[in-house]
DNA sequence: TCATTTGTGCAACATTGTAGCATTTGCGTG
DNA sequence: CACGCAAATGCTACAATGTTGCACAAATGA
């Protein structure tokens, strides 16, 4: 079960996920200097963030990068499989790496605090609610309302 | 069970419905050209339609609507609980009218066919998948995948 | 080191939506 | 029916989020 939000997300970097380097050149990718800082930040990110949010983890890292160039390396990301695209409620991306194949997880955002998290036990529940011959296939896939923090009444003061 | 998109979604127009003007006039709202004429759109709309497509329903129809009113419109009828707003795969919101209140269904978006259907079946199951503190809230939900027409085989030739 | 091909950076444009504001219109009242 | 006023409309601008085209730079293999 999932109660707190900063725990339910818990991605950043495990330590033997492979390099930036090793992610980009195993699809034969250039290694440029925008790919590994957006790989980077995706990695330590503990949930989808959009491009403006990737722009300005990386300019908090002194790094200054083309808004386009920054939209081209994230196409590139999603096209080879690293790093999905997340619907958020404004009509802005977010992106996350991909962390194991075959296993996909569900979003929620909350309307309250706008967080979106990351939720593991919901897709084998869908999956057996679809209809017969569909196929859920993308990982993009939101809920929306209120998380567990934003439910709960206020601590008593 | 579902199986055929066409009938998956066999929302338009009961014939005991509320008319538009009934609908307006129930909120308060006055009984504008525009609203009426969104309203007939969506509610003889297979399908969630976004703006463009309620636009070019309106101009097909003789009427000629301007661009920002149509927001609006659309804006006040989301507003009043009339419709809901539903994310696509492209940044556009898509309209669709509430059919009854109480009950809630899901979109599923097919990436083959694009088409957007209603799930009466999934909420339930969602619910229950949801952790405890979690409250689902709006109708706001898209899955991705594939729809049973464009899974199935194609008829032999 | 050199050539080739891939990415980058810039400027311009496209789409989707909002904001401000003067004008028109629906509709209750006299 | 005529009036008056709030509610809607219809501009025009503007904002946010991407995309496209093209010249230039830089990564990689020979």
């Amino acid at each position: 079960m999932i109660a707190n939000p900063d725990t339910a997300h818990s991605h950043p970097a495990a330590p033997d996920a492979p390099s930036a380097r090793e992610l980009i050149t195993a699809r034969g990718g250039r290694v440029t200097r925008t790919r590994v800082a957006v790989l980077d930040v995706l990695r330590s990110a503990p949930r989808p963030l959009n491009h403006d949010q990737i722009a300005a983890e990386l300019e908090a890292a002194g790094e200054q990068h083309d808004r386009v160039t920054l939209y081209r390396a994230l196409d590139w990301l999603v096209e080879q499989g690293i790093a999905t695209r997340v619907a958020g409620s404004d009509r802005a991306w977010k992106f996350e790496l991909v962390r194991d194949t075959g296993h996909r997880h569900a979003h929620f955002h909350c309307q309250r605090c706008g967080r979106v998290l990351c939720l593991d036990e919901v897709e084998p529940a869908l999956a057996g609610a679809l209809p017969a011959g569909f196929r859920l296939e993308q990982a993009e896939l939101v809920l929306h309302g209120a998380c567990a923090d934003c439910t709960a009444p206020p601590p008593t003061p």
